[in-house]
DNA sequence: TTGTATGCGTTATCAG
DNA sequence: CTGATAACGCATACAA
């Protein structure tokens, strides 16, 4: 017997019921409740019955944290972002808390800020907090530490290609992305399309110069260094790369942005210098966010499926959790053709 | 002495240190370990640096599961908010997981998608999680709800006044922001301003209304119910209310929107209509989304410090939880003028 | 000031 | 199929 002294406030606490008081309601041992709790094993319907009963009367729940102490699961999955109000991985995480929590599962989720060192600190918060697996969105760690990670924990990431026991990866085909652009803008009749790159450096930047670059020479077209201008995929990049493609005196007809972000600076940049979307120039986007939609002119871009993402690789790190290999497949790009690029007269 | 038997993959994990290990490897016992990881109590200095060696030659680090087992605090408050994609509170988001993490705690996001059995569901979760706190943002919950809870944690809330033992609330003056906003275009010479009011209910949007309305009737001019049309704080329903004021043969010159996402919407469906702004139609939003900057034109908008309010609302949680009373003042609304506003001619 | 003993709510390993 | 019993890693009365 033991006597409850901790009221710290003097409130009447509805007192949240254990697994031993349901238990102890249901006449059966503690290791029984838990029993059917986890469907560890078999146990006789009559028994089952009651600890049902119980459970219901008490309105008891399992205790998560007492759940990870003992039994080293937490129900909770980390999930390492770059930022918590991207507006490209805000839809991912949606994606991932939705089917998490279908599965009673809750996320953690934690910024890395586009940092490595920070990330792996998220890493080791996420580790000394139990979680069952982590989620990594396009982070900066490297292969091998997220392989490390993977000996430990389910891990699933996504913007690359990695295989590692313990590792799903999930990657959108940024390459095929950039070359159906590009091609749009072709087919429009566009020859001097100019690039507005993404941070240099990061695998999905690279691809899609590299899909750009493609689409370009496949046209029979000479790739001209001088249209291809560096952003870091924020708004002010792109307002910058237009300012610096007019100032050298670039002629082209056509803008193609490696995300919406940059898109949507370098329209206010033309517009800035007299210059209106898609009368002088056509422009293209990457990613489709919420507002490509309603921007003015609406932005014609790729569709990235960002809250589908998410959904796949929390689809992904459940499987991983039941001992199961992930079968997954990404969706295609596609374009998603608006207002803002027309056919060239 | 026990024999580690759970290695789960052959891999050579780093067996991560335990208080136990600490307190062994240091000489002393267990319990002085926690007392000086915790402030508990004075311990005299050999001891103390001789577990703070050990500590550091182990990379321990205590564990925060079975810290919330054996004392209740888990270093955790859940933070639930409405949709964990909303381009308006990502900001907040940022700005408390930013200062939480500071004091070495982490958040924990839930969605309630607006709608209060959701959030009460929400809040279950975080308290079965052991959470030692919650942070609400402009929740669909009852007052009365929120004060119960707050019997028995300690809660901080967004967007209501209201007052209760554990309890802090942080609102911004949205009736303040909404006159701001309809007084810079009544200075700017329109008479016929055109509101989008945001979803009827939410107090915010009850109060920006009533803001509208005190600033019109201030100008002595008269309220015009034919140029309030409601929309729900999305850029669809933006896109409606302008096809509805036009629909109707209501005759505006500038338009007020209740947020910044309905303001794009109806500057695209005014767009559609040939009428553009700021030439045919002054339009002025509301929060100072990221995105208002970019758009086209640049959109005149109420600054709300989204990111501020995080950090303030994740202070005042901090200082609850050591137990003092917050002492935390939110900015006052502010105009920013760009230029989706022009005076009349 | 410091150590000892217990308990937090579950799961896991044993016997039976 | 079921029930004791021992961890899980730490905090905290209590004793010394």
């Amino acid at each position: 017997m033991k006597i409850k002294t901790s009221v710290r406030a003097g409130a009447r606490i509805p007192q949240k019921a254990t697994l031993g008081m349901v238990a102890a309601a249901a006449g059966v041992s503690p290791s029984t409740v838990s029993r059917i709790l986890n469907g560890t094993a078999v146990v006789s319907p009559e028994k089952r019955a009651e600890v049902d009963k119980a459970i219901a009367d008490l309105g008891f729940s399992p205790n998560p944290v007492a759940r990870g102490l003992a039994g080293g699961r937490t129900l909770s999955v980390g999930v390492v972002t770059q930022s918590i109000d991207s507006p490209f991985y805000g839809g991912a995480l949606s994606g991932i808390e939705d089917v998490l929590g279908m599965a009673g599962y809750s996320p953690l989720f934690v910024s890395g800020h586009w940092d490595a060192a920070e990330e792996a600190r998220c890493i080791n918060v996420l580790r000394s907090r139990c979680v069952d697996g982590i989620i990594v969105l396009t982070g900066r760690l490297s292969d091998q530490a997220l392989r490390a990670c993977a000996k430990t924990l389910p891990v699933v990431v996504t913007g690359r290609n990695l295989k590692a026991p313990g590792l799903f990866s999930l990657n959108f085909d940024n390459f095929e992305g950039a070359r159906l652009a590009t091609q749009h803008l072709l087919d429009l009749g566009h020859q001097r399309i100019a690039f507005i790159t993404g941070e240099p450096g990061h695998p999905d930047a690279d691809e899609r110069l590299r899909g750009y670059r493609t689409a370009i020479e496949s046209a029979a077209i000479a790739f001209d260094p001088a249209l291809v201008v560096p952003g870091q995929y924020h708004e002010a990049s792109g307002m910058k790369a237009v300012e610096s493609l007019l100032q050298c005196g670039a002629s082209f007809t056509a803008i193609f942005a490696a995300n919406d972000q940059m898109a949507f600076g370098a329209a206010l940049a033309l517009d800035r210098h007299g210059l209106h979307v898609p009368v002088d120039v056509s422009l293209v986007g990457f990613d489709d966010l919420a507002a490509a939609a309603y921007s003015i002119p609406p932005l014609s871009t790729i569709h990235q499926p960002s809250v589908e993402l998410g959904r796949l690789a929390a689809s992904a790190m459940l499987q991983l959790l039941v001992g199961k290999k992930p079968t997954i497949v990404m969706p295609v790009p596609s374009l998603v053709a608006r207002s803002s690029s027309r056919a060239l007269v």
